[in-house]
DNA sequence: AACCGCTTGTGAACGCAGGAACAAAGTCGC
DNA sequence: GCGACTTTGTTCCTGCGTTCACAAGCGGTT
């Protein structure tokens, strides 16, 4: 093959699916072209940044015009992987399982849910987004038959670990966790850890130190 | 006052939050002593940037014997500015709105929502976790009469920029976004961006880069 | 009372990410 | 056809975060 792949810092890849979604607006609403600095302003980002995140893709842009909406967005998507569809399993139908099921921002952006699975007798066999919540005991069977490769965990934080076992065991290399333990598996899968209340309190710190810089203010005034 | 206040880097902040959440865990199972090591693995980092973090609220460990598990927690909390209860307000009572008003995480964690707001007309006056779902014009009230300063926006993407909008005029000084657009807001409010397709994005570059890499070695071997 | 082992706290080096400035290249106007 | 303008791609540099390694300090033991 002749892919270079010049390693993709995970710091830029981040940001290369917020560009994605951004560029996917832009192409539904009609837009060819694009410039660094439009686009940089849409994301939220730097426009030199940008272009610097770009430039681990090789050249994609026509100096003096910008980018072309709907290349830029196909190349992203491809070497983010989800130029195809992309098979996902979620276990843990809760509140926030049922809201990720049901969330048409994955449909959008290349995964797709290919099973749901749950412990609690009572959860399995509602249908959310229909798909039937399915029992534990066919994830090995459903991840075997469909290929998944992602697995999300949404469950209570003391099943995760056995709940990560399970999946790694089922062929499962990527886990997406939202139960807030640190999760141990084997190496060669990758685990990424998204934890909703830290958010939160990373903004009260940041609250609570501006509130605390203005009364020093007074202080030393 | 005599707070030195050393600025705590944000890495920093919410690995924090991190270390909270285990203290509180092993506090409640009875430990009273925890080192640095056993504190590092199950919050998932290396031992010695957990020590390093802990540098930044001062000595608050004893040599040859580790962290006081309650004094710590204590700390870090006060730090945090989670020591007491914070009010937030919720827009946007859709499925994820609904399962972040229902995650007991936050409640346990410092933070309470003390009111959940949706412009829907049907989807107002139904309860979730005790309370009511407020039309958007009682917004300003709300938070004036709570003095809650964090806003968290579960709208979609169409309309979170208008109901950021509507926060800050109300007084919101912190905001927490779920939806996929980048927020503007007046200098002087901090904007927190969570975008959960993005993880997903990032781990299915991992494991396409994974693949690739395991085909090269074939094909190099 | 002195020694030994264990753990914290800190200092230094390394690597990485982010930002600004500059050169290359292509297009538009004349 | 030529020049000027616009925008990309790149390079340098500064600062931050992370890691390793060592010195300092405390408890337990003899």
């Amino acid at each position: 093959m002749s892919s270079p792949r010049p390693r993709i810092p995970e710091a830029t890849v981040a940001r290369l699916a917020v560009y994605l979604r951004v560029l996917t607006g832009l192409a539904d609403g009609g837009r060819s072209n694009v410039s660094s600095g439009e686009l940089a302003s849409a994301a939220g980002v730097n426009p030199a940044g940008l272009r610097k995140d770009l430039s681990h893709l090789g050249p994609c842009g026509v100096r003096g015009v910008g980018y072309e909406v709907a290349t830029l967005r196909d190349r992203i998507a491809r070497v983010l992987g989800v130029e195809r569809s992309r098979p996902c399993v979620l276990v843990g139908i809760g509140n926030l399982g049922t809201a990720l099921a049901d969330y048409a921002g994955f449909g959008s952006r290349g995964f797709r849910f290919v099973g749901l699975f749950d412990a609690a007798p009572d959860r399995v066999g509602r249908r959310i987004g229909g798909q039937p919540v399915r029992p534990m005991a066919e994830l090995d069977e459903v991840v075997a038959a469909t290929a998944a490769t992602i697995g999300v965990i949404a469950t209570p934080a003391d099943v995760a670990q056995p709940v990560c076992d399970r999946l790694t065991a089922a062929g499962v290399r990527s886990i997406l966790n939202f139960a807030p333990v640190a999760l141990n598996a084997p190496a060669g899968v990758d685990v990424r850890q998204v934890d909703l209340s830290v958010e939160l309190q990373v903004l009260a710190f940041l609250g609570q130190q501006r509130g605390a810089a203005a009364s020093s203010v007074e202080v030393t005034a």
